[in-house]
DNA sequence: TTTACATATGAGCATATATTCATATGTTAG
DNA sequence: CTAACATATGAATATATGCTCATATGTAAA
């Protein structure tokens, strides 16, 4: 008896399972994209209307509401719309974290 | 004067650079696929072979042997002969703590 | 109202990516 | 040597993704 019915392949190594690992892929899939990276990087200093950040990252004002509509979904950032604008801003502190983390690799990694 | 010829493109916001940006989202695209996730998290308890990978992730040796080349290449895992056998690991504890701190937003975010 | 502005969204296209298949390389056993 | 095994790799294919363009929605000013 090598592998019983259970989720687990094998009983010596749990892998995450499968609908977690897709989450978490999702979730580092809204950072793999040098254009959302870029829009996060200005978020995280303060909200931000659509506009300006299309002015700061260097892509379209279409192109960063498409990238914004995903960060959205995932729970990323947050709208606060206000008057014809629409205000951007992390979700929580959390992203920034990941950010970090992710930038100390790619830094002294 | 609102802006000048540095790389900033607003004086008032400072975006991550281009570079710096698509190196970090590089590293998120490595972990943004469910398969790695789950040959990532199976190399945190440990070194494995390719074969045992295949079997205890789901997927064929050659679809593991493509992605490790892909982390390979990106540092995230080390390889070490061993007769014919070839056994990997994480390259640092860096890449675990990375993976924790998406999975905590996964998790509970 | 009309006009201009700010953002959102769907379609289409071009590129990237994950997998499979076939094959190559390298290792151990007989 | 040959044969079986373990891994690596290139090609081909299918799907996903990012951007642009056109258009829609909504807001504010004239």
């Amino acid at each position: 008896m090598d592998h019983a019915g259970s989720g687990k392949a094998h009983a010596d190594v749990d892998v995450l399972d499968e609908e977690t690992a897709a989450r978490l892929a999702e979730l580092f899939s809204a950072l793999s994209d040098s254009s959302r990276v870029r829009i996060l990087s200005a978020l995280a200093q303060g909200e931000m209307h659509v506009g300006a950040l299309a002015h700061v990252v260097g892509i379209s004002e279409s192109a960063v509401s498409h990238h914004l509509r995903g960060l959205r979904q995932m729970r990323l950032v947050r709208a606060r719309k206000e008057g014809r604008f629409v205000f951007y801003s992390l979700d929580d502190d959390h992203i920034a974290d990941l950010f970090r983390c992710g930038l100390d690799h790619v830094r002294h990694g």
